[in-house]
DNA sequence: GTACTTGTTAAACT
DNA sequence: TAGTTTAACAAGTA
């Protein structure tokens, strides 16, 4: 389940990879994979890159030959990026794991969408669930996806009134409120539970119940489990994997997140895992009020 | 065969 | 109108 950190860490390698270079050819394996477009490839093909931007968890991609076109891509929870080189050899793997493709290559049977570039490097977007997709937009729609995203708690402009004022008029959990991208962009359900357990405060907690204080404490923590993460090149989590195949470092780190059962690393209590807006949600019952 | 997994959105609701 | 809830999507694992 790519968040943030690792979309972030994905966008950073990606650019290192295809910077500047331009489109040969496109692969479509699976119509869905770019929302159905049947001028995917035609648009896309010799185009040169010129950027890769990330806003929350969706990834924009620009070109130099043309200001009003735009690639969205969104690896959902199961989408995952990998570039191989000239040679065919692996240089990028990133988002989820896609056990396959480590025996059969690529493509492999998740394989949806191939993009060439000139020097010989190969994007391939894999996506087992097909929930995830490269579409492409124009500046206007771009605009209008950009819209529906929250302000970033990793932001060090982050708004701690917005947040606030946000939370006190909201009447759902702090589960529910953390994971809706229009009013934070960038936590998904493993940095949820951790911001709450650093913030101390209990999943179930309904927003609107929280002091100025406890809700500076979580809009410190929502950014800083995701900065740290970053730090240590985001969470393997039957998983994600970065450059080089690399697996990220930060699932080490995790205080509750699939510690479900173990002791809480502050108090010793078991930790608790349930469902909260729908989602599996870990918690300390000690800690966290 | 059944339950369960999650990010996002559309639709129905208050 | 805006906030809330739920279903739906999809395909794999336990």
């Amino acid at each position: 389940m790519p968040e943030l950190p690792e979309v972030e860490t994905v966008r950073v390698q990606l650019w290192a990879k295809l910077k500047n270079q331009k489109i040969t050819d496109v692969t479509i394996l699976h119509q869905k994979s770019v929302a159905h477009d049947k001028n995917f490839k035609q648009k896309l093909k010799g185009k040169t890159l010129s950027k890769i931007d990330r806003i929350g968890k969706l990834l924009i991609f620009s070109f130099k030959e043309d200001a009003n076109l735009f690639l969205l891509a969104h690896l959902k929870m199961t989408g995952q990026f990998f570039v191989t080189d000239r040679k065919g050899k692996i240089s990028i793997r990133g988002g989820h794991q896609d056990q396959n493709t480590d025996q059969s290559g690529l493509p492999s049977r998740h394989t949806r969408v191939v993009i060439d570039f000139d020097n010989g490097a190969k994007l391939y977007f894999n996506d087992m669930r097909l929930f995830g997709y490269l579409k492409l937009a124009n500046k206007t729609e771009v605009e209008t996806a950009k819209s529906r995203f929250g302000p970033e708690p990793t932001s060090p402009n982050f708004d701690r009134n917005y947040f606030y004022t946000g939370l006190r008029k909201r009447s759902r959990s702090l589960k529910a409120v953390l994971l809706d991208q229009t009013f934070v962009a960038g936590l998904g359900n493993i940095y949820v539970d951790e911001a709450l357990f650093r913030a101390k405060l209990l999943p179930t907690r309904l927003a609107n119940t929280l002091n100025k204080k406890e809700s500076d404490r979580l809009a410190k923590w929502s950014g800083q489990v995701m900065l740290d993460s970053i730090q240590n090149g985001g969470t393997t989590f039957q998983s994600f994997l970065d450059a080089d195949g690399q697996k990220g470092d930060y699932f080490k780190k995790l205080k509750v997140f699939a510690r479900q059962g173990k002791p809480c690393v502050t108090c010793g209590t078991s930790i608790i895992k349930t469902r909260v807006a729908g989602r599996g949600t870990h918690y300390c019952p000690q800690c966290q009020r």
